[in-house]
DNA sequence: TCTCCTATTTATAACGG
DNA sequence: TCCGTTATAAATAGGAG
């Protein structure tokens, strides 16, 4: 998509990396939520970035079988 | 996209549900490989299927960060 | 359930602030 | 780093086999 095709390799200028990072992220956690919703599946998505920050999307409430997962990630992005 | 705009909520037909489900999975996938090899960060993919079935996506190998918590959901699928 | 097809919608690259 | 715009690449809905 946009002005130009995008080849599969790492970004190398960091500056376009973080803008990129920042635009794509929402989508996956967007086509995620979809997914979820529109197919009535349970998901969840872990994003380590670079700098030591982390993003999350799960579906599901507390009482779903993928909490578990979600619970062991929060264990241990806040013992990083 | 498509031929025509789709509600984000659950699709009540069961083919159609499946068949969505079949092609926006494999979308997510590849959408989070392109994040992970484009912006070079770690994530995981976790889905569980309403028929039992899990799907996984994870960049990084067995010494990356995130693999702890791949290894919890291998563990946590395999007991189910 | 998978593949092919293609009209259409959607995501997003590049750019300016 | 976030937001808005716009041209364009990509994903995908619906249908057929």
């Amino acid at each position: 998509m946009g002005r130009g095709k995008v080849e599969l390799k790492r970004i190398e200028d960091k500056c376009s990396r973080q803008v990129t990072f920042s635009k794509r992220h929402k989508g996956l956690m967007k086509k995620a939520r979809e997914l979820a919703v529109l197919c009535d599946v349970e998901l969840s998505v872990f994003i380590f970035s670079g700098g030591g920050r982390f993003y999350e999307f799960s579906s599901g409430d507390s009482t779903s079988p993928i909490s578990s997962i979600v619970a062991c990630f929060h264990l241990y992005a806040s013992a990083t």
